[in-house]
DNA sequence: CAATTTGTTCAGTATTGACTGAACGTAATA
DNA sequence: TATTACGTTCAGTCAATACTGAACAAATTG
């Protein structure tokens, strides 16, 4: 029988890899996946402790992970420490990400669209519809987002 | 007045920009940019040479292409050489993808929290939470793809 | 058959970027 | 004030991987 100890850190690995696939460092996940399974908060130095990773590297990724929304800072009473946890709802926060550099990518290639000359429609409508397919993907990513979370500004819930 | 040629060197930068920040080869980007941007068929050599990269670089990355049923081989009568050109709804291809990725994600987080004893019905739950969100996001995905190609499969079109 | 063309493969290179660890600033404590 | 604890920063290291280019096999042409 594998033991929770085993479960748990057979998750956060995991969850390092799937974040590290989408292109974010592998700290970040595995900092994603603690904080998940656990459930709790951890100091600075315990999620280097835990992770058995620098301190320079926990600085830099969980600043990245609140500025991202997906992770908070919290304070505890007379410990000078800085703790985190999860944040309410970190998924709306990730797929808010994805949804913005979709919809740039589209602003981006609809402006160079936009720059062709008249005579150029065909290649003009090629962009379009590649642009419109980014904005598709935002607005995929933004109903998903609906459906993950609570549904809170869904009024068919 | 910026010309055509310099709008579409953009162009095919600016998508293997993109296509990097998606975890792809930049090379795959351009060689996406430049059929969508032309939407001609182009030979094996032709977009060696059009993109300045090695042949072997072509291989690969056009091989990845294919397989993802991004771009198509197509044969001209009486000439030996590849042709590739852009395939139909190149993002369904794509979207399917993600679609996939992050369908595994959500298998493999559910098998973890399956894997927990039924005294952590906390953390199960919490992770069981996490693997809805990955299926929220197939699921968001798969509705932009229906969005963005022709609805073929929407009765509602 | 020899020479040429075409695409693949793979060993080597170059580059990108994650990660480390030491130096630093700051704040608390004695 | 000296010391300790904490988080940040940044120069340097390391690893992953995109890319190159040469060697190769197969097909074509003369």
């Amino acid at each position: 029988m594998e033991s929770i100890d085993d479960i748990r850190e057979r998750f956060i690995e995991m969850i390092g890899m799937v974040t590290q696939a989408e292109g974010m460092p592998r700290i970040s996940g595995r900092i994603i996946g603690l904080l998940i399974f656990d459930g709790c908060a951890y100091s600075f130095g315990e999620l280097a402790s835990q992770l058995q990773v620098s301190r320079g590297s926990i600085s830099t990724n969980a600043r990245m992970l609140v500025e991202r929304g997906v992770i908070e800072r919290v304070a505890r009473p007379g410990d000078r420490q800085d703790y985190y946890q999860i944040c309410e709802n970190p998924y709306d926060s990730i797929l808010r990400g994805v949804s913005e550099r979709a919809l740039r990518a589209a602003g981006d290639i609809g402006r160079i669209a936009g720059a062709l000359p008249p005579d150029q429609s065909q290649t003009r409508q090629r962009l379009d519809e590649y642009a419109d397919f980014y904005r598709a993907v935002a607005e995929g990513v933004k109903i998903a987002s609906q459906r993950a979370t609570g549904r809170s500004d869904d009024p068919a819930a």
